[in-house]
DNA sequence: CTTAGGG
DNA sequence: CCCTAAG
């Protein structure tokens, strides 16, 4: 599945030992033997296979290593102070501070992106590995260690400050062992242990000689302040004014560690130590005074914590192959690798954060924005009346808007009066501007009660019909609002373009423009192999438009649903004469289904469940069915001597 | 177009 | 809600 880079270590015999170093070997090309140390690009299979990699995945990598190289070269070269160089020398040395100059100076955003690449390889890898037999120690270790990570830190720090930093090289294939050790460890820990104390030790023996950690601190200790500056300028690219010499060390030499651990891809584990042990060690000489001061630097702990996550990248690409490596044992390498894993967590966060954080409060905002409130509850008539009037009003407005949004094709709503206004003819206009006042008038007027809006849209509507002449009224409402914008050519309902959603409300605020959220309504139109778009979703009707639907009624009498359309309806584009006829037809099944229907339905159960709608309403509805369907006027009052006489009554009220 | 009714 | 038929 993944590609991964593993470095196989031939110099030590021991080492090949393991299971998991022979597979590693096996897979590893003939060729590669003659080097100490081979790096390996192999895929892991889902079953935890391990295969040879592709020409172009090794080429991939490769590339990778070459820029390691390169960036070593470039260190080296760069490489001033003492330190450095002496570093340098150990073959491990050198990784590890182009590792970190890399990270520094150069091409971060390269580095890191590879580094992301290998890291993301690398996990796949242990997580793939997990699930094989021979690695599944491997995995559980790593696992363990991630989610411990914090505590296994500590503990960590705590039990190997023995831990020397060792040359480079040495920390490579004591890497290596380490890992596998690390790894077998879990699986029999006693085993593991033993191992590793032989193995652990005799590669620590061999490594302190080198260059270890004494080098580090003692040559950090041994530098003059100017000294020390230089060498964090090497090491961080820039120049400090810091004079505190113990944070200088401190800084320096955890910068150290952490290319280390970067750079020692193998070594991760033992870096971590190192790392640890360097922090130990400074802690002990210099922590008081690095706490101190690293109140001040501020600016300098920014530098490093860069520094620090680009090495991690490098580290982390080292780790992918020391994950490969085999299983060798040693307890302290089960520290340093959790340690390690610790490291690698924390600091990966770090370079995440940055970015996801980033990212995610963007999305947060979006999603915001997106979110539309539909705030309309059908249960609650106070609210609805309230907001409804004013949606309702805009509603109109938003449609034309609406469709001339769809003609652009997006989703977004474009600041409905710039859209009606350029897109309609002035006739349009003025009927939108009429509708504007209407919706004004709406808006302004504050119906607490649902009587009161009721009447007072009846009042508009009827106002609004009277007031405009006939024709402007004619023109609007009939061609408009109806089918016009199936009809409408064009622009608004793009039957060709498919499936649009019309945004229609502006919702409250016209003059917010902006304010593209999903409205209460989201009308999402079908287009229809005619070419017509038809609703989707179903609007809920609201309580308001109950109300007014049943006047509209009472008003003018059922049946005459364009004409009730015209009067009440005018601001609701969304609701056709045929919407509201079948609503009515529910508000008439509902109520005799609803009240104990005296007259023709006997069914006198009361059905609780559907009740949003007001009983009073309900009820209204049946007594103006009874009312139509006892049809001869004279008559109905006296006959429906119930619901007659109520029906006046209630007429009167909400009128 | 508008209604009425079925799906 | 949508679709269709009938007036």
């Amino acid at each position: 599945m993944e590609t991964v880079v593993g470095i196989e270590d031939n110099d030590d015999g021991k080492f090949e030992d393991s299971g998991v170093d022979r597979s590693s070997s096996a897979l590893s090309s003939p060729k590669q033997i003659a080097n100490p140390i081979v790096y390996k690009l192999v895929r892991v299979e889902g079953d935890g296979r391990l295969v040879p990699a592709t020409d172009d995945e090794v080429m991939e990598v490769g590339d990778f290593l070459e820029y390691e190289n390169s960036e070593m070269h470039v260190v080296a070269n760069t490489g001033q102070s003492l330190e450095c160089i002496s570093i340098e020398r150990s073959s491990s040395g050198k990784l590890r501070l182009e590792c970190k100059e890399g990270t520094a100076e150069a091409d971060l955003g390269e580095l890191n992106a590879k580094l992301q690449i290998l890291q993301k390889v690398k996990e796949e890898k242990q997580r793939i590995s997990c699930g094989s037999p021979a690695h599944s120690h491997v995995n559980i270790d790593s696992q363990c260690s991630a989610d411990k990570f914090p505590v296994i830190d500590g503990k960590v720090q705590s039990e190997t400050p023995c831990q020397e930093i060792p040359s480079i090289a040495s920390s490579l294939n004591y890497t290596h062992s380490n890992q596998s050790g690390s790894i077998d460890q879990c699986s029999r820990p006693s085993e593991g242990v033993i191992e590793s104390g032989s193995s652990a030790s005799a590669v620590y023996s061999n490594l302190k000689p080198d260059l270890s950690m004494s080098d580090g601190e003692i040559c950090l200790d041994k530098l003059s302040i100017r000294e020390l500056h230089e060498l964090f300028k090497v090491t961080f690219g820039r120049e400090t004014t810091v004079k505190d010499k113990q944070w200088l060390k401190r800084r320096i030499a955890m910068s150290l560690t952490n290319s280390c651990d970067v750079s020692a891809t193998t070594f991760i584990i033992k870096n971590n130590k190192i790392v640890r042990k360097f922090e130990e060690e400074s802690s002990g000489n210099m922590n008081a005074g690095s706490l101190i001061s690293s109140g001040n630097m501020t600016e300098e702990e920014d530098v490093n914590f860069k520094d620090s996550s680009a090495v991690n990248a490098c580290g982390i690409e080292d780790n992918q192959v020391v994950s490969e490596t085999r299983p060798e044992i040693g307890l302290e390498d089960e520290n340093y690798q959790t340690g390690q894993r610790a490291a690698k967590r924390i600091r990966r966060p770090t370079k995440r954060y940055i970015e996801e954080l980033s990212e995610n409060e963007s999305r947060e905002h979006n999603p915001r924005l997106s979110i539309s409130n539909k705030p309309m509850g059908l249960g609650h008539v106070s609210p609805t009346l309230n907001v409804r009037p004013a949606r309702n009003a805009f509603s109109e407005v938003r449609t034309y808007g609406t469709r001339l949004d769809s003609l652009g094709g997006s989703d977004v709503q474009i600041p409905c009066v710039s859209r009606v206004r350029r897109s309609r003819p002035r006739k349009d206009i003025a009927s939108l501007m009429v509708c504007d006042t209407v919706n004004c008038k709406f808006h302004p007027t504050s119906m607490g009660e649902a009587e009161k809006l009721s009447n007072k849209l009846l009042e508009h509507s009827s106002d609004a019909g009277s007031e405009f002449p006939d024709k402007v009224l004619k023109s609007r409402m009939p061609s408009k609002f109806h089918q016009p914008s199936s009809s409408e050519p064009v622009k608004e309902q793009c039957p060709v373009i498919g499936p649009v959603e019309l945004r229609q409300e502006l919702r409250p605020k016209r003059a917010d423009p902006s304010s593209h959220t999903s409205d209460d309504n989201n009308i999402v139109t079908v287009p229809t192999a005619k070419g017509g778009m038809r609703r989707k979703h179903h609007r809920a009707w609201t309580l308001v438009e109950v109300i007014k639907l049943v006047e509209g009624v009472s008003r003018c009498g059922a049946g005459r649903w364009s004409e009730i359309k015209r009067l009440s309806f005018a601001s609701y584009s969304y609701r056709t004469s045929v919407d509201l006829k079948d609503k009515w037809r529910n508000l008439l099944k509902a109520s005799f289904a609803l009240t104990p229907a005296p007259a023709d339905e006997g069914i006198n159960l009361r059905k609780h469940g559907t009740a949003p709608i007001p009983e009073k309403i309900l009820l209204r509805v049946r007594e103006l069915a009874e009312m139509n369907s006892q049809v001869p006027p004279n008559y109905s009052s006296s006959q429906l001597a119930s619901g007659g006489g109520s029906v006046h009554g209630d007429r009167s009220g909400y009128l």
